[in-house]
DNA sequence: GTTGATTGTCAACAGGTGTTGGCCTACAGT
DNA sequence: ACTGTAGGCCAACACCTGTTGACAATCAAC
């Protein structure tokens, strides 16, 4: 009894959610994260029961977008690129969500609740028309996750090489538009 | 002797490219594809060496940028949104490429020479400025994988739902800045 | 100090994977 | 009619996958 089982259980998380990252949900296998992990695989089934929920629960994420509540309507979408841009690198998750959101029907299920969920609302309560909201937090999405997948999965050079200013600046515009410009449709 | 080898060579490459593009790169067998393809998976390895090699062959892939050879201007950005669009949905080589790009690294490095070998060029010829262009390039690439994932791979409902006018009205504008605009960096 | 529960290890399972080699089978040339 | 060649199929290989059950080690409670 050299842990205690939530130890054990975290641990295992934070190592399935850096392959997951890594790799993909099939490439991911339960034996390579039990390995980084240093446990038995048999450890990962007895806390996770099944490969599904072990994703499942490193997948958990909340982009927190509470946190733009008081922004200057006209700052807007440069203050959602850096939060974005943050949230992109703070943790894995989002990595993990994209990765295997591609093949894994439950994470791109999870990803639709998430932008869809979480965007959608704080969109609507901020530009005060819920009518749009909808579309305008998927067109956002799409900007972001963009970015994400060429920046740092497809790893697009001169995607790399920007500096957060840089982005901000290129994309402040474009998510400023999606969020406030009149639109039919 | 049913059919002559390339017969069956294109036969198998139009199953793989269907199967790479539902299931991704670790989710398509070569088992699978042969059975679309009511053929012995034997044979995909007699004519293709091996499932590398067959992916390889079925994520060949050109975006056709010549098109945009003699537009205006000013109509560039909708035009550029309009042509993805189109080769979105003309085949599956681009969700193939997307499918696979984010868990293989061939198909990631066949995405960068696509995207930067194929779009900063044409783009660099258009707009007459080649210092400029691949940071160009990539940003209308993010931009335009993101509605690809949104809409074909994610299925966002909202960018689903919308039709290609709407999406040329959204993101015309968006490309045409990402061409056109000064910037620094 | 014994009991009971909790943490960890080991070996095996059933099934699926890419890949290989041998064996048919049908045709073309002579 | 016979032979060579090329297309197609089958069975098997070695390996890896998620998952399971039985067994060992460690601690807490009484």
């Amino acid at each position: 009894m050299r842990r205690t089982s939530t130890e054990t259980k975290s641990i295992i998380l934070s190592a399935a959610r850096e392959r997951f990252a890594a790799d993909g949900y099939e490439r991911a296998t339960i034996r390579s994260i039990a390995a980084d992990a240093k446990i038995d695989p048999a450890m990962v089934m007895r806390y996770f029961g099944s490969k599904e929920k072990l994703f499942a629960a490193a997948a958990e994420f909340d982009l927190r977008f509470d946190a733009l509540a008081d922004v200057p309507r006209e700052q807007l979408g440069s203050a959602f690129v850096r939060h974005f841009l943050r949230q992109w690198e703070a943790g894995e998750a989002l990595q993990v969500l994209l990765r295997t959101g591609i093949t894994n029907d439950g994470a791109a299920e999870r990803m639709r609740e998430i932008f869809a969920g979480q965007l959608a609302p704080r969109i609507a309560a901020l530009t005060g028309d819920p009518q749009t909201a909808p579309v305008r937090a998927a067109m956002i999405s799409a900007q972001m996750l963009g970015i994400g997948l060429a920046r740092y999965i497809l790893q697009f050079p001169p995607v790399v090489a920007m500096s957060e200013e840089d982005l901000v600046s290129w994309l402040g515009p474009t998510i400023q538009r999606y969020l406030i410009e009149e639109r039919p449709s």
